[in-house]
DNA sequence: TGTAAAACCTATAGTAACTATAGGGTCAAG
DNA sequence: CTTGACCCTATAGTTACTATAGGTTTTACA
């Protein structure tokens, strides 16, 4: 198929396709004689791959590292544990961050009736304290 | 002051407070004979305001907007009251979003017991599919 | 007074993970 | 044989900075 199909069926964008290729996140694909690419199953497997790696928020360097380990079977698969609980780390640690900016929001929203002025409103105070 | 002292007082590089001000969040301070920018504490007051506005992860943007409200201190207070919501609403969204990231890689590094090797990898079967 | 170091200046490029555009080439249908 | 859909590469834009290059000004000290 070439990528418009590709593009279809997995659900990436056309340059996004191309973007992971040239990021070494898909391999080559084949080339008809017009330099259009072509893909198969596998293509769009690892593609799939990549997406669901995508979609946990693991980073492109991070994917190629799991590529990487993919490609070594018969290795201990710690390092690929490692990596998903530095991912979890990762997660953990933003969740406590957005947890205190929700509170704040919240405090900030509640001090606002919105029928004052801007003068004496309470979200402008509390940003310039 | 010069740059460098806002720069320790206010605990922002020089860097991103020259940026700031290109991006409009700060005004365009006195200069020395010898071109150097000169601050006083109203200056500090505005870098303060941008980051504590930053702290709550609210986009330089709105940063903006935040501040042209600011300038007209009669006008209703609803639109600050809105961005404000807008942006717990960012923060909500992005939580629920984290939460499922948690499980997923949670469950995935609970299917792992890293002495396996990478081809029987609970967690790369899980990505694969 | 000379000079060296520290602080400052502007302009530009790099970061992540894409998206969008310009300016072209290829291919199938009518 | 031409039109439109699809494809190609290369480049610029996005956000909020950070880092660098290459230069100027100021300060401190001998």
């Amino acid at each position: 198929m070439k990528i418009g199909e590709l593009s279809k069926t997995s659900g990436c964008s056309i340059q996004t396709i191309r973007y992971y290729e040239k990021e070494g996140l898909l391999s080559d694909p084949e080339r008809t004689e017009g330099n259009f690419r072509l893909y198969d199953v596998t293509a769009l497997k690892q593609l799939e791959f990549v997406k669901h790696c995508r979609s946990l928020d693991i980073s492109l360097i991070d994917i190629k590292r799991l590529i990487d380990l993919k490609n070594k079977p018969e290795e201990s698969c710690s390092s690929v544990n490692e990596l998903i609980k530095q991912q979890l780390d990762l997660v953990n640690k933003r969740m406590k961050e957005l947890k205190a900016l929700k509170i704040e929001l919240q405090q900030m929203s509640s001090t606002c009736n919105s029928d004052n002025t801007i003068e004496r409103c309470g979200i402008i105070k509390s940003l310039d304290s």
